[in-house]
DNA sequence: TTGTTCACG
DNA sequence: GACGTACGTGAACAAA
């Protein structure tokens, strides 16, 4: 405490400046700006400071204040969450390169020389109420700087606002302008019309305008709650009725408190001189060239040197030191993680990387944790390694000189779940969840594999080492030459600890060189909104449903095998008997043989290899003649349904959770689709009898119920919308039968009675359309000669011109750009557009359908994201997704809820990005196992 | 490791 | 006039 300062008392005034409006502001107002040296993302920071070099040199007049702080909110929780936890829950996600400029604001602040003050648990808001009711108190004055309606409730009796964007000041006259109101009823009538901002539920129906009305007539609110009964309006009435227990809880979340716990007087809030040095010091750290100078010339000081650089998105920046892996840090004792944990929390963010027994995050054990903040630092947090391979036993002994794991990860959970410290990684789903396994959940977090799916899908793939080399010119070490390769190959645990920290440390590093280079990035290219809203936040909800696993009967699956082979080897024995000799049914060369030289049937060789196509196309024409071929597709067909299903589905079921646990790629595929793999279950059977029946052994846990919703149609919808096809639109609003319309169109007949192969033709198109139709294409599909499907196709054009228009002016667009877009944003490059020869109809019909495929993969991903949240109160988690559609586990009695609530989240998922202009369908269904729900 | 085949949307 | 052709995936197996 400063005992020499003067009392605060009368003619003392006070500001108090609501530092997070001013971060948020200065975000929005100014393009993203980088540290120059070095990537860090410093554009609030710049608006910041220039906001507060702006409010000193301001003379304020006759308001010129004796103390003055700026006032943080601390977290994101605070005690308002005890009273309501749904408390400002639908905020959206704070931009990543926002998180971690909120110290260096701090630091900003303290460089001014103003009070820096934030509370654990309390919002800014609290603290200016405290501040403000104690300086009037004292017999003095205050003025909030802030123009946030939530704060006019202190307004009046020695307490202004003033609007610092307007530079207008807020009396009790603005506030009842606003309120309809004095200040001293601003709680009541925000208690009445919440805040959809902050998600204060208030009365449903109930605005401000009523509210004042209301609080006008009866005084204050508990006498008309009391009173409610009184109220003529009926439905109003009833309104404050029901709600009369919700009202008093938004009531108590409007309330500010002002008797937040201070650790320090007001006295402390002197106004003090910025000190050059700090000051300048700080703004040359930030490399904020102008505002160096003019505060320097203000100041009367010297400036110090700004270094220039080259901007950081150069190739391999020359201006940073190198990758030195042999200058990173073993971390072996407490101490020196104590000293990477004040490093973090100093940056504000941390790359982070854990090595693993395995790769299998529900199985593999944490071998080491390695460490970034900045380019140059980083280490390795050795805790699981072991002594060699040279026992028969696999000796398990620990090796010397390491943190145990749960003292190490006891330490770093609060860093990693701090919601003020961005954790970076590369493909951090992995690492999410190994963390989760050992109760750390992650958050916030950046993903550089995810940057640069944003910004380089369809140009090359997106793993680490590919990454580091394209864009840091720099090559990593391979992991194989730590745990070698083939059948020699060693877990991590068993790599000698001085192999590791380089190569694990390097990992770190180069995550946030990655970070670092890609962040400017996004805004630049445009797909900050696509990286936020559709890549970002689906990392710890695929998380969570690969974790949930689905839960897989082995007994049925077994018994599917056993089927399965016997009538393999029947099948085996027909074939060879019609064939006339024994020969591997499985080797398509031996096949070819056997029908194309032996017995002399005709087929043609394909390309490369000149071996004899056996494909299902082929065998399905041989067959109409002979059994032989027929055998074979059906040996085939089970064979396939044992090897890659029955067999290997049981072999992935987890020992410990009995359930089968997929892993989605988020940046495999180029059109944004998810992939499924270890094992794939996007593309269990469904399409025949006997493949259906796989699904029967997906089965719910006891108790529970399986529940499937798909899109119906989405890719032909969203066709209807962008390509902007009256007829087809019209069809979807009318609900009617989307193929029967197009084949009635196109061959002028009824769609009563339809011939169901007019149909089936009509359906063809309309899907070869999606893909960049061929007649040749068409023809093969359709069994029908080429002169017909391009009959057809022209027919179609002719109906439906907008589809040749849509078509040509994405490939027009593709050659111009080197990139399509779907509507949401979502880029996909489009490096072979220009190509000439036969790649080049390959690359225009990838073209033509990226955007839809894209737009169906994009809606799917949204609803995904919000599907967490609009689930919550139910007894039900997300488990799969399918492309277009979504496999939930329930308890038998909330199916119904379930569906409802999912089903509103799937079909307005575009929204409110994008309003469609035909509506989305979703089909719901039910069942004890897969079969039954879909 | 590469190519063929086939399961899905 | 010829060239090749539906779009996007992953896994198993044979063959090199």
């Amino acid at each position: 405490m400063t005992s020499d300062a003067p009392v605060f008392g009368k003619g003392c005034h006070l500001h108090l400046i609501d530092g997070s409006a001013f971060i948020f502001r200065a975000y929005h107002a100014l393009p993203p700006l980088t540290r120059k040296s070095d990537g860090l993302p410093v554009g609030a920071v710049a608006g910041f400071c220039n906001m507060l070099w702006k409010y000193v040199t301001d003379e304020h007049g006759s308001d010129a204040p004796t103390h003055a702080a700026v006032i943080f909110d601390h977290s994101a929780k605070t005690f308002r969450n005890e009273i309501y936890d749904l408390y400002k829950a639908n905020r959206p996600e704070l931009p990543e390169d926002l998180r971690p400029q909120f110290p260096l604001t701090r630091h900003a602040t303290r460089a001014f020389n103003i009070a820096c003050i934030e509370i654990e648990g309390y919002e800014a808001d609290d603290i200016i109420a405290t501040l403000a009711c104690q300086a009037r108190k004292a017999g003095g004055s205050a003025t909030i700087i802030s123009s946030d309606k939530d704060l006019m409730q202190l307004v009046g009796d020695g307490v202004d606002m003033l609007d610092p964007i307007k530079a207008r000041l807020i009396g009790p006259d603005e506030v009842r302008e606003k309120f309809g109101v004095g200040p001293d009823r601003v709680v009541d009538v925000q208690a009445l019309a919440g805040d959809s901002v902050d998600n204060v539920p208030g009365a449903p129906g109930i605005g401000i305008k009523t509210a004042a009305q209301l609080i006008e007539e009866y005084g204050d609110l508990e006498t008309l709650l009391a009173r409610a009964d009184e109220i003529k309006q009926p439905k109003r009435r009833q309104t404050l009725i029901d709600h009369a227990e919700q009202i008093r809880v938004s009531k108590r979340l409007v309330q500010l408190d002002c008797d937040t716990p201070l650790d320090f007087t007001l006295e402390s809030l002197e106004v003090r001189d910025p000190e050059p040095e700090a000051l300048l010091g700080f703004l040359a750290e930030m490399e904020f060239r102008t505002l160096t100078a003019r505060v320097a010339e203000r100041l009367g000081a010297e400036a110090p040197a700004v270094e220039a650089a080259p901007p950081s998105h150069a190739p391999a920046a020359p201006d940073l030191p190198g990758i030195d892996a042999a200058g990173y840090e073993r971390v072996s004792d407490m101490a020196a993680l104590t000293a990477w944990i004040t490093a973090i929390r100093e940056a504000g963010h941390v790359a982070i990387d854990t090595e693993t027994t395995g790769l299998d995050e529900m199985q593999a054990g944490i071998v080491g944790i390695s460490l970034s903040v900045r380019p140059g630092a980083a280490c390795y947090v050795p805790v699981g390694h072991v002594a060699g391979s040279g026992d028969l036993f696999g000796s398990s002994a620990l090796v010397e000189g390491q943190l145990p794991l749960d003292e190490v990860l006891a330490a770093l959970k609060p860093v990693l779940e701090d919601p003020a410290i961005l954790k970076i990684g590369q493909n951090l789903k992995y690492d999410w969840k190994i963390l989760a396994r050992h109760g750390i959940r992650m958050a916030p977090l950046a993903d550089t594999m995810l940057m640069s799916y944003a910004l380089n899908a369809g140009t090359h793939n997106h793993g680490m080492d590919e990454l580091a080399e394209r864009y840091l010119g720099h090559k990593c070490i391979p992991i194989k030459e730590l745990i070698g390769s083939g059948k020699a190959q060693i877990g991590f645990a068993q790599v000698a600890i001085d192999k590791a920290v380089p190569y694990a440390a390097e990992d770190a590093e180069v995550t946030l060189r990655l970070w670092q280079h890609f962040a400017p990035m996004l805004p630049a290219e445009k797909v900050t909104t696509v990286y936020e809203t559709l890549e970002r936040p689906l990392v710890p909800v695929l998380a969570e449903m690969e974790m949930a696993g689905i839960r897989v009967d082995g007994d049925t699956l077994k018994r599917m095998s056993n089927a399965f082979a016997q009538k393999m080897a029947q099948l085996e024995d027909e074939i060879h008997g019609l064939a006339g000799e024994k020969f591997n049914v499985g080797s398509p060369k031996q096949l070819g043989e056997i029908l194309f030289d032996k017995m002399g049937l005709a087929g043609g060789k394909t390309g490369k290899t000149g071996a004899y196509s056996t494909s299902a196309d082929v065998l399905e024409d041989l067959a109409v003649e002979h059994d032989l071929a027929a055998r074979v597709l059906d040996w085939r067909q089970v064979s396939k349904l044992k090897s890659t299903y029955t067999d290997a589905l049981q072999g992935h079921v987890n020992p410990d959770t009995g359930r089968v646990h997929t892993s989605y790629s988020i940046a495999g595929a180029q059109t944004g689709r998810l992939a499924s793999t270890d094992p794939n279950l996007q593309n269990i059977p469904v399409r025949s009898e006997d493949g259906r029946r796989i699904r029967e052994a997906f089965v719910a846990a006891p108790g529970y119920r399986l529940v499937s919703l798909d899109y119906s149609q989405i890719e032909l919808r969203i066709l209807a919308h962008v390509a902007d096809i009256p007829a087809l639109k019209q069809a979807f609003r009318d609900g009617i039968d989307i193929h029967a319309m197009t084949a009635s169109q196109m061959f002028g007949v009824p769609v009563e009675g339809m011939d169901p192969m007019i149909r089936r033709q009509a359906k063809a198109i309309n899907f070869g359309v999606i893909y960049g139709i061929s007649g040749f294409g068409l023809s093969r599909n359709l069994r029908i000669p080429r002169a017909e499907a391009q009959a057809f196709i022209d027919t179609y054009f002719e109906r439906f011109p907008e589809i040749r228009a849509y078509m040509d002016a994405t490939v027009a667009g593709a050659k111009e750009d080197g990139a399509v877009r779907t509507l949401f944003g979502r880029r996909i490059n489009t490096p072979g557009i220009n190509q000439s020869g036969p790649a080049a109809g390959g690359a225009r019909r990838a073209a033509i359908n990226a955007p839809i495929q894209g737009a169906a993969a994009d809606i799917i991903r949204r609803a995904m994201i919000r599907m967490p949240a609009a689930i919550a109160h139910l007894p039900a988690r997300m488990l799969l997704q399918v492309h277009d559609e979504l496999v939930f586990e329930v308890e038998e009695g909330a199916v119904e809820d379930l569906i409802a609530a999912a089903r509103r989240v799937m079909e307005a998922a575009a929204e409110p990005a994008v309003r469609l202009s035909v509506p989305l369908v979703v089909d719901a269904g039910s069942g004890a196992n897969w079969a039954e729900a879909h």
